[in-house]
Order: C-alpha cells, then sequence, then structure tokens
DNA sequence: TAAAAAACTTGAAGTACTTCAAGAAATACG
DNA sequence: CGTATTTCTTGAAGTACTTCAAGTTTTTTA
C-alpha cells in the first residue's frame, strides 16, 4: 500500500521497525481524479503531496490567461509549494492531477509530529529537497543556454516515455514556448 | 566569528550549548579574494560555503564562450552545487567570488560528521533547501510570466540596494538578456 | 456510437529581443 | 597619478520566436 513511498524512503535513510509502525499508523491513501485541483492560486498550501501512481502539475495562469507549466511530478515525487507551505502565505501556483492519481496526503501538522518522532526523517526530507533544489538549478541553465528546438530535443532524449503521458501543450509551455511552435518543431518545419 | 551562522541556525532549530562547542570546534573561516574560482565546470564539488561577508555567484559559460549568472549569494546564504555534491559527479557551473568574501567553508566528510554528532542540523539544511526550492520555483515563473523589461524593474523594485553590488552585465545575464538589452531598459529606449 | 470537448496543425504577419561593432565612461592598480 | 582593464552605451541589422485565426484530428463522455 505505501510500499513505494518506503522503498523511496529507505534510498536514503534505515528505519527501524517501530519507526515504520509510527509512519504507517499517520498515512493514509487519497484518490484524486484527473483534471482535479488540490491548490489554487491564492490559497495556502498545507499538504505534501506523494506520488504512488499518475501524474501532476504546478502551473500558473499568465496575464494574458493561459496556463504555464512550471512543474511535473510522476511516481515517487513530492509535489508542494514549499514557499506557501513554509512561510503560510497565499501561493502563487495552482497544482492539478492530470491523470487519476494515487497519492499520499500528508497535512502540515501531522508532517510536523511525525518528524519529531522520527528524526530521522528530517534527514530524508533534506537530502530530497537539497537533490530538487539541485534540478531546479539545471533547469535553469537548459533554459538559459538552449533554443526551443534543442529543450525540445534533451527532454525528448531524456524523458522519451514521459513525453506520451503529458499533452503537448502542457510540456510546450514546461519548456517555455508555445504549442504553435512545438508543433512546427515536431514537424520538422524549424 | 560564527556569529551569522548561529544566528542563521537559530531562527529554525534550537541548539544546546554543548552543540554550539561542537559546532564551533569543527568550523574555520576562509577569506576568498574578488574573481577566485572556488568551483570549475567538470570538479566534483564537495564545500558548501556560507557566506558571512561579500557576494559570490554561480554561472556557467555557454556555447558562444559567454558567461551567464544562475545564482548569486549574498550574506547569510548558502552556496554550493547541490547535485554534483550529492551525486559526486562533475560540476555544470563555476562559483566565484565577485567581491573579497570571508566564507564558512565546510567540507562534506565535516558536514556528514556533523549530522552525526548533532541530528537537530538536518531539520536547519531541511528548511533551508526546502525553501530554496521554493524560490527557484518562484524565479522560473518570473522568468515565465514577465518580460525582460518587467524583470529587471520587478528585480530593481525587490532589491534596490543589491543592484549597485554587481556589475550590469552580469545581473542581466541573471534575469536572462543581454547586457545592451539592459542598457536600453535602463536607459528608457525601449 | 454520436456528439462534444480537447488537443494538434498550419501559414501569415508581427515583435521582443539578440548580435555586432565601436566608442565612452568608470574602476582598479602599479 | 596615469595607464590598463573592465564595464557601459548606442544604433543598425537580423532572428527566434509569438500571436492569431481557422481547420483537422483525437479523445472523452453521455
Amino acid at each position: 500500500m505505501f510500499t513505494s513511498l518506503f522503498q523511496h524512503i529507505e534510498k536514503f535513510i534505515i528505519l527501524e521497525p517501530s519507526e515504520i509502525d509510527i509512519l504507517k499508523s499517520c498515512l493514509g491513501l487519497s484518490t484524486i481524479k484527473k483534471k482535479t485541483l488540490v491548490l489554487q492560486e491564492g490559497q495556502v498550501c498545507n499538504t505534501m503531496y506523494f506520488i504512488i501512481k499518475g501524474c501532476m502539475r504546478q502551473y500558473i495562469i499568465n496575464s494574458k490567461g493561459s496556463e504555464q507549466t512550471l512543474q511535473f511530478g510522476i511516481e515517487n515525487w513530492w509535489i508542494t509549494d514549499y514557499l506557501s507551505y513554509h512561510n503560510h502565505t497565499p501561493s502563487h501556483f495552482y497544482i492539478q492531477a492530470i491523470e487519476n492519481c494515487e497519492v499520499i496526503a500528508i497535512e502540515k501538522p501531522i508532517l510536523e509530529s511525525l518528524l519529531i518522532q522520527i528524526p530521522k526523517l528530517e534527514r530524508y526530507f533534506r537530502i530530497v529537497s537539497q537533490k530538487s533544489f539541485g534540478a531546479a538549478q539545471m533547469r535553469i541553465k537548459f533554459l538559459f543556454t538552449m533554443s526551443a528546438e534543442e529543450r525540445y530535443h534533451h527532454f525528448n532524449d531524456m524523458n522519451p516515455e514521459f513525453v506520451q503521458r503529458v499533452p503537448q501543450y502542457m510540456l510546450a509551455s514546461y519548456l517555455d514556448f508555445s504549442a504553435e511552435f512545438m508543433s512546427k518543431i515536431r514537424a520538422g518545419k524549424i
């Protein structure tokens, strides 16, 4: 049931059986239907989501009223708005399921009490978030140094299976170009 | 001597006197001269730098041979390449002092032993890196939604004092436009 | 299984930037 | 203090994209 989370945790730390029991007793499984918003702009984000199955995204609505995807999350990823979560400030983002999902949704008070009961989990979340920050830095590097076409091919090469899972227009906005331009790249008309 | 680091840590956790002693005994102060590179592309990054005084930056050299700044760090910031640090892989980045700096440079083995002796520090680094990741998400949002001119004015409004500290061409590349274009924005010629 | 909704494609016209080149101004340094 | 180095400015020409509008294809849902 929660095996994928335990497997993920045990990549970084080793849990005692008693700690596993505590953790299990605090976790719950949720199902989220495709297109459901679990966070909207303006709300304070009080939940972290660990994706067991499915795909989610974090996006914004820009000044022209169109959506731009900032982040995708798939199996074994945590997704949340860390700034809103930590500062108790209204979020700038939407978080949405783009497939039917199974997730572990942990509310802040529960997570805080877990971190007190199982201090080792601090280490787990530290390593995960440091790696995420490193990945964000690489993402900015790619955005800065590659042309639209290069970003598309690079992403395709690195994540061939993932490209099939999401609508092209979401991927286009994630790579920071228009859906129309993506269509032309794919057709080889550039 | 290390007061700024202790003050920063104590924003997030409370240290026992004994823990403060342990920490002090493991830390050292370094002076870095302006323009010194503490990390070069291709090297494995084994050090985290806490900036006590001065300003540093993380940058890349793009395919045309010019520098693009990805990140600045000033007083009370940690700077490192987390991906290279965690995965022991060659870095994609340069890290350089752009003012004469005083830093606390912690080597990975020392930090690892500190984290074992003072597990509370895991919490400190978790919170710091989650907030950094949140800030990186906001940065991507700004890059996606604002024009060059908007990014310049927004940054200026948010960090008026900082803009004076770094050469314009470094700030231009951080905001992802050319130094020439920045010059024209500033002159009001756009 | 039909109808509606969502996603993708195409071409034409426009624009927000970049690049280049050269000179001027500011800053650092022996 | 004067010279070298670094940083900033300006205009002209070019380009990598965007926007718009309309049609086509694919997927979802009743």
